[in-house]
RNA sequence: GGGUCUGUAGCUUAGUCAGGUAGAGCACCGGGCUUUUAACCCGGGGGUCGCGGGUUCGAACCCCGUCAGACCCGCCA
C-alpha cells in the first residue's frame, strides 16, 4: 500500500473528516524542498478523497513571522525591518533594495510559488496566518496561552531542554516602530496586552487583531486547534526529539484541542551538495525545476519515495532514468493475479505512486505517456531544431501515430530548456566536431578514409533530404567496398568524434550542406 | 552529549508496520532486428539483505548490541 493511502486509512480510523495542512514561512525564494512539504500533505489529502474520506487541504503561510536577519539577497536597507512581520515589509527588488510599490514581502515570494503549485496540480486553500490574527481567530488561544503561561513555559523548557528568558511571554506584541524585537510585556488585561518597547514607548496590542503574534512553538500548536487540523507532516527539523512538534502536542492539549499525530518527512538534497538552503545559495526553485522536469515526473519523484527517506534531487543524468522509469511504468503497469502477498504490496505501492503523480486527480495515468523515451527525445531535440521535424521523425519511427499528444509537446519544450541549461549531462550532449583531429584519423583504415572522400564528393551534389543522404551513404559503402558498419563508424568519427551515435543522416541534414562539406574538406 | 532516520545486486531501490523459499529497473553480457547505429525485441549472469547475538519450526522483517552514513536539537521544509 502506498504511504499516502496508508496514512489516509489510519486517519480515517481516528477522524471522520480530515483537514490536512502544510505551513511555510515565506522568508525568501521557495525551493523544491518546500515542494516536499506541500506534496507530502497534498498526496495524503488526495488519498483521502480517493478513499471517499472527506478532506480539505490548507496551506498556511506564516506571513506574521518576523524577518530574522538581513539575508544575503537583501540590501542593508532591510536592517530597519528586522523583527517586523513579513506581511508588513516591502518586497525586495532584484538588487535587494526595498520596492515600496511592489506589494509586501510575503506575497512577493508566495506568488510565484503558488503558480508553480498550480502547474503541478496542487490547489490548496491558502490561509495567510496574519489574516487569522486579524480576524480574531487567535484571540481565545492567546488568552488561554497567557493564562497557562507558566505551564507552557515549563513544557518548552522540559521537552526542548532550552532555557527560556526570564521575561518570556506567550505573545509577542508589535512595538511602536513595527518590530517585535525588544518589546516587553508589562501586563495583560483581556483582550489587551500592554507593553513597553525598546524606545521606551508604551502601548497596547489588541489580541483580536494582528498587533502581535504568539511565538512559533505556541503559534503552531494553537493553529492545529483553530483549523481542526488532523494531519500536518513536518520537516525533520521540527520533528527532532524536543523539536516544535514534541512541544506542540502538550501545548495543543493544554489549549483544549486534540493534536494531529506526529509525521515527519526527510529533506530533499541537491545531489552532491547537501541540504537546500536559501542563504547558501544552494537551491533550485520549483519554477526552475518545472522548466526542466515534467510536472508528473516531479510529483513521481516525491510519490515513489517513502516519506522518511531523503531524496537526492538531480537535474542531471538520473533524470533520464527517472523519466524513463515513469514512462515504462505507465505504459506497462505491473499487474497479475497470481502474485504472492509481497508482490501485491509492491504492485499496489507503485500503482498508488503513479495515481498520485498525475497532475489532475482522477485522470488516467496513460494520458501522461509521451510514447518515447527521454533519451531518444533528448537526441531528437538536439538534432532537430524544428518541432515539426521531431514529430515527423517520431512518426517514421512509429513511436507515435499522427499528431503528438499534450504530454509529448510539454516534454519536448522542457527537453529543449534542459538541453540549453547547465544541468544537461555532458555525455548526452551531441558535440559536432569542427574537424577530425589526427588521433581520430589514425583510428580509421585506408578504406574508411576512401569512403569518406567519396562521401564528400557525393554530398556536394546531393539533394539535401534525409532520404537522399542515406542513399549516398549506401552508394559510397558499395563503391569503396567497406561494410555499412565501417562506413557509419567513419562518419561518426568524423562528425561526432566517437564511433557511435544517433541516426547520422538526421544529423547531417540538420547541419546543412555547407557546414557538412566544410567538416569534410577540413578533415581530409 | 541527546535524538531521529538510513544501510538489500556495480547503481537506484521494493519488500520491514501484519515473520513463511530475496523482487524490480538501470548498467553489464549474449542473441535477434541487419539499417530508425543513443531505436526496438528476446535471453542471461550477478545479493553472506552493514556486522554480531537472541526469540522462533522459520528472521531482510521482531528484540538486544555494534559499526557506518546523513540529519536534527540555534524557527532553514
Amino acid at each position: 500500500m502506498h504511504w499516502a493511502d496508508y496514512t489516509a486509512k489510519r486517519l480515517s480510523d481516528e477522524y471522520e473528516s480530515q483537514v490536512i495542512a502544510s505551513g511555510i514561512t515565506p522568508s525568501g525564494e521557495f525551493h523544491i524542498g518546500h515542494l516536499r512539504e506541500i506534496l507530502t500533505a497534498e498526496m495524503i489529502h488526495r488519498a483521502c478523497l480517493d478513499a471517499d474520506i472527506k478532506s480539505e487541504y490548507i496551506f498556511i503561510v506564516d506571513s506574521m513571522d518576523p524577518l530574522r536577519r538581513v539575508y544575503s539577497f537583501l540590501s542593508e536597507d532591510y536592517q530597519k525591518y528586522i523583527g517586523f512581520p513579513l506581511v508588513n515589509i516591502p518586497a525586495p527588488n532584484p538588487d535587494g533594495t526595498p520596492n515600496h510599490e511592489g506589494g509586501n514581502y510575503a506575497d512577493h515570494f508566495l506568488k510565484p510559488f503558488l503558480e508553480a503549485l498550480r502547474e503541478i496540480g496542487v490547489h490548496p486553500k491558502v490561509v495567510m496566518n496574519h489574516g487569522t490574527y486579524e480576524n480574531g481567530e487567535f484571540a481565545e488561544k492567546i488568552d488561554l496561552a497567557i493564562k497557562h503561561k507558566d505551564q507552557i513555559h515549563d513544557i518548552i523548557e522540559k521537552i526542548s531542554g532550552r532555557e527560556l528568558p526570564e521575561n518570556w511571554f506567550p505573545y509577542n506584541p508589535i512595538g511602536s516602530d513595527g518590530s517585535m524585537d525588544g518589546v516587553e510585556v508589562t501586563r495583560y488585561e483581556k483582550p489587551y496586552v500592554h507593553w513597553k518597547d525598546r524606545h521606551g514607548v508604551e502601548g497596547k496590542s489588541d489580541t483580536r487583531k494582528a498587533d502581535g503574534k504568539m511565538p512559533w512553538r505556541v503559534d503552531w500548536a494553537a493553529r492545529w486547534g483553530i483549523h481542526s487540523i488532523t494531519c500536518e507532516p513536518a520537516g525533520k527539523d521540527h520533528g527532532a526529539a524536543g523539536g516544535s512538534f514534541d512541544t506542540g502536542i502538550p501545548i495543543c492539549e493544554l489549549l483544549g484541542d486534540k493534536p494531529p499525530g506526529k509525521m515527519v518527512y526527510e529533506w530533499i538534497q541537491l545531489k552532491g551538495s547537501g541540504p537546500m538552503s536559501s542563504s547558501s545559495g544552494n537551491t533550485i526553485g520549483p519554477i526552475e525545476a518545472l522548466n526542466l522536469v515534467p510536472p508528473e515526473i516531479l510529483r513521481y519523484v516525491i510519490a515513489r519515495t517513502k516519506v522518511k527517506k531523503h531524496i537526492d534531487f538531480d537535474t542531471g543524468p538520473s533524470l533520464f532514468e527517472t523519466a524513463d522509469e515513469y514512462e515504462r511504468l505507465v505504459s506497462n503497469p505491473p499487474s497479475g493475479e497470481e502474485l504472492n502477498k509481497k508482490k501485491k504490496v509492491a504492485r499496489d505501492t507503485i500503482t498508488g505512486a503513479l495515481r498520485l503523480s498525475q497532475v489532475n486527480r482522477g485522470v488516467d495515468a496513460s494520458l501522461s505517456i509521451a510514447g518515447v523515451s527521454f533519451r531518444h527525445l533528448a537526441m531528437l531535440a538536439q538534432i532537430k531544431s524544428n518541432d515539426e521535424d521531431v514529430w515527423n521523425s517520431l512518426n517514421k519511427s512509429q513511436h507515435i501515430d499522427g499528431r503528438p499528444n499534450d504530454a509529448l509537446i510539454g516534454r519536448l519544450s522542457r527537453m529543449r530548456n534542459w538541453i540549453n541549461s547547465v544541468h544537461f549531462p555532458e555525455d548526452a550532449r551531441i558535440k559536432i566536431q569542427e574537424k577530425m583531429d589526427l588521433n581520430t584519423r589514425e583510428k580509421l583504415t585506408e578504406k574508411q578514409i576512401q569512403f569518406l572522400l567519396i562521401m564528400s564528393d557525393k554530398l556536394k551534389s546531393c539533394k539535401w533530404s534525409e532520404k537522399e543522404i542515406s542513399e549516398k551513404i549506401r552508394e559510397a559503402t558499395k563503391e569503396t567496398e567497406v561494410s555499412p558498419r565501417e562506413g557509419y563508424v567513419a562518419l561518426y568519427m568524423l562528425i561526432l568524434g566517437v564511433d557511435f551515435g544517433p541516426r547520422i543522416a538526421s544529423i547531417i541534414l540538420e547541419l546543412g550542406q555547407d557546414i557538412t562539406i566544410e567538416i569534410f574538406s577540413k578533415s581530409l
